[in-house]
DNA sequence: TGCCCGATTAACT
DNA sequence: GTTAATCGGGCAA
């Protein structure tokens, strides 16, 4: 069955979340390796704000040579946080409306960067669904804009270091299920499978087609 | 300056 | 399945 959304999931699947898990710090080391592999890495890790947040469960990757990537077209007013040092926050305005969360990645001047797509909240529900004005857990960080607004991320973030307050990410404990695929509403590069997640979860923005 | 369009979301049919 | 909402970046003129 294809649907979009979340409701195909089996309810079940909600008890298999990674509730407690938290790791180690990650700070820039972490973050200055190949931008696929930090994506991977990042599936099953913890993102804080302001003791908000939960466990990463989809990314998506982006590279200066890639044409969807925001930096492919070079240094501008806008990207230049990506252009910096890895290990800090690219964050920008998306269709106008939502904002959008990024881990720089690689090396200063790679301008590579990992889009944050959906976590499974785990703390400050309350200040999360306040945001958000929702109650509905499984739609409160489920999208890159929707995790935004429950954590409270604005423009006023962009070029914050990740091993800083107010931002806390932490290694993930065990191994995960990681599935893979296209990245979602680019027009360019569209069939990179670039797009990073864990299987199963209810937390998903979007299921991914089969398992790969 | 003006115009087009987007790494989205929610509310529709 | 479709579309409106909404606005800043990037580029042409």
């Amino acid at each position: 069955m294809k649907g979009r959304g979340l409701a195909h999931y089996p309810v079940s699947v909600q008890g298999a979340g990674l509730r407690q898990e938290r790791g180690r710090i990650l700070g820039r080391r972490f973050f200055a390796r190949d931008v696929h592999q930090v994506a991977r890495d990042l599936i099953g890790a913890t993102l804080l704000y302001k003791g908000a947040g939960g466990h990463i469960v989809e990314v998506e990757a982006y590279h200066h040579t890639d044409p969807a990537a925001h930096s492919y077209g070079g240094r501008t007013e806008r990207n230049a946080v990506m252009f910096g040092p890895p290990g800090h926050a690219y964050v920008y305005r998306s269709y106008g409306i939502h904002w959008c969360l990024n881990f720089v990645c690689e090396e200063e001047g790679s301008a590579s960067a990992v889009l944050i797509r959906a976590l499974e909240p785990t703390q400050g529900l309350a200040a999360m669904r306040r945001r958000r004005r929702l109650k509905d857990e499984r739609l409160l960080c489920s999208g890159p804009g929707r995790l935004c607004q429950s954590l409270g991320i604005t423009r006023a973030h962009n070029g914050l270091a990740l091993d800083e307050p107010p931002f806390q990410v932490f290694a993930r404990t065990s191994r995960m299920d990681i599935v893979t695929g296209p990245r979602i509403g680019i027009s360019k590069a569209a069939e990179r499978p670039w797009r990073y997640g864990l299987k199963g979860s209810p937390f998903l923005s979007r299921p991914f087609r089969a398992s790969g």
